[in-house]
DNA sequence: CCTCAAATCTTGTCAATGACAAGATAAATT
DNA sequence: AATTTATCTTGTCATTGACAAGATTTGAGG
């Protein structure tokens, strides 16, 4: 029978697209414990079992929006280390605040990329959108203490990484003086950031 | 009808305490996804609507059992700080060794109690246990640099936190070499605490 | 153009879960 | 001893993730 020229069709024809759409408002609207398969179907508009076509379970939603996060991520620490211009400390401070401005542009999303259970559900896409994250982190301290032997750089991007990854998430947890205006956080972050950078500079001076 | 002398009584006598415990069991066995009411009903042989009496709801039982995970942190930094003298750096660096041992001997009780989640079901008590750990925290920095200004102080006392929470959340989440040993994953705990607490020496310096 | 296989979406079902209601049993109080 | 209170039980409900089976659409090969 011919379909009234409103209806919808039968087929979605981007229902992944959609399902991954619904699925970041959704989470950032409830939570993680409030993400559900179902919510997100309702959400497209689709029957609850549609969704199983194009994810084999709810990790496999969850696997593919953490790693477009982690794309995001990866960009968003990359376009504010350049408008950072040349110096390698600025630079290391820039990709430091692309990456709490993502996290607190997307507060549930950074949560389900850092926990625990991300591991779970790790694909190789999501390793590997995670890796890119991460070297660009490295390649930026290293840059600061090109001089360093290799395992005082190492220890610095662990040290980096975590300055900047610790400060973000108290924050986002609401430990941090939640009251604050968002400017004077950003004082803070900042704060922290310049503390780390100067912990590096020094940590890498000549041996 | 008399029941035979071995039969379990029909009150269980420690139900609250033994959900508590079972809870705990259960979370780090199975994460925070796989935490269930029921479950915890069952390992504590009760029926499945016997929680209900001590907890009013899931959250309720989270937020007790984040609340002694806080009394327990703020024990192992006050004591891993006694163990570690009288400098005010030396018992910094120590606070944060407690800190890091009391994340990584219980990884999903940490999960739980910095998580966003938590937010949504505190209590006055898990508030209090909190702040409690933070105080300590700060004195703690607060030591180190006695006469720094007050600004500087509560900048430092941020950036020693995020440095050692930012760090032992990177390595439970796999993200930091999981597969070092234990022994050169605590040495690059101590690296980073040692790179903590210089910045902290050098920033709370003479102004 | 036609046929048929593959992809997509639907309804129907299942066990598990959190929450609630109502009743049974034990303990405490008076 | 009687009665009230606390504790625990069985029973029920809507929601969820996953699976099964059937309906609709697409599109590839003839």
């Amino acid at each position: 029978m011919a379909r009234a020229k409103t209806a919808k069709p039968y087929h979605h024809g981007e229902l992944r697209e959609a399902l991954v759409s619904a699925g970041r408002k959704l989470m950032e609207e409830r939570g993680l414990r409030g993400f559900t398969l179902r919510e997100c179907a309702r959400r497209a508009a689709v029957s609850h079992a549609a969704p199983a076509h194009h994810f084999a379970s709810i990790d496999d939603l969850l696997a593919e929006i953490a790693t477009r996060g982690y794309h995001e991520l990866t960009a968003a620490m990359s376009a504010e280390a350049r408008r950072s211009g040349n110096d390698a400390a600025a630079r290391l401070v820039g990709q430091g605040v692309g990456y709490m401005a993502f996290a607190a542009a997307n507060p549930v999303l950074f949560q389900l990329m850092f926990s625990r259970e991300a591991n779970r559900f790790e694909t190789p896409e999501l390793a590997e959108a995670a890796k890119s994250a991460y070297h660009l982190h490295r390649e930026a301290v290293e840059a600061v203490i090109p001089q360093a032997s290799g395992e005082v750089k190492e220890r610095m991007v662990d040290f980096a990484w975590a300055s900047v990854h610790g400060f973000i998430t108290l924050v986002l947890e609401g430990q941090l003086g939640e009251k604050d205006s968002s400017r004077a956080l950003k004082a803070r972050g900042l704060a922290a950031l310049s503390a780390m950078v100067e912990a590096v500079v020094r940590a890498g001076g000549e041996p």
